[in-house]
DNA sequence: ATTATTGCAAACCCTTTGCAACTTA
DNA sequence: TAAGTTGCAAAGGGTTTGCAATAAT
């Protein structure tokens, strides 16, 4: 019950960010390793036994999650965002189905030459955001 | 003073679709136009001398042009949006400032390969989003 | 003890919607 | 006159914030 299965490497970094590992954040973790697709918010609460006053919650270990960039998020195109963890420091790119949010990386990625072009421009805090939207065969009408 | 600068084209192509082309509409669409870098629903209100509370009408509007696939959907990474006109049917990519959202068009696009293997694996109505944000040399602390 | 986290409640803010009045074609 | 558009006002809905109570180190 107590035992997790999350990545010690990922605790360590929280624990080293100055966070504390509460039961729920433990089961926010938890619940989002459990998933094989990025998820909403809301499905992260679900998951993890929380009740729905717990939304907030959940979102406050989401921005955790993120500063220490163990976690990504994902813009939908209707403003709505997924979550999904990530190797610490890695980012993915994905092919997301809008129904079903069941999503597979694509193995592409632009970090260098985009990169390099913004600095090249003078800018600098570059991200970049690469997703690809689309139905997929189950959810077609 | 009535004499738009609208591309004849998207006028032809909003009427096609059954719009008419009331004054608003046009201020819109030369505010639109007016941007050398995509903007805020907020911003094109502004530039259309429209009242704030027409700002509803704004956003009816870039619904109705991105209907028509003359006006692209820029995400923020804040969650909000920016639009900008685009020659029918096309969309551009970004380097995009988070700060003042200077933006310039980059000279990358995925459509090709992108939607062959999104298709290639039973995706259908397939769209991408490719955006590069920074802090521009102007913006820097 | 100190600092982080949670709970509750409410605010935020961009964006959308309903419906009647008003234009456009 | 028929159909699209605007005005007004309000709701939506995901996400964030304030502050006191609580839990972790």
């Amino acid at each position: 019950m107590s035992v997790t299965n999350i990545d010690p490497e990922i605790i360590r970094l929280l624990k080293g960010s100055g966070a504390r590992m509460t039961q729920k954040r433990q089961r926010i973790l938890e619940a989002l390793s459990s998933f094989d697709r990025p998820a909403t918010a809301e499905e992260v609460r679900e998951r993890a036994g929380l009740a729905p006053s717990d939304l907030v919650t959940v979102y406050r270990n989401l921005e955790a999650f993120q500063k220490v960039q163990i976690l990504q998020r994902l813009p939908l195109e209707n403003g709505t965002h997924l979550f999904e963890l990530t190797a610490p420091g890695e980012h993915y790119h994905h092919l997301i189905c809008r129904h079903c949010h069941k999503a597979e990386r694509l193995d592409v990625c632009l970090s260098k030459s985009m990169e390099a072009k913004a600095k090249a421009k003078g800018f600098s805090q570059i991200s970049h955001l690469l997703e690809v939207y689309g139905v997929c065969e189950d959810c077609r009408a």
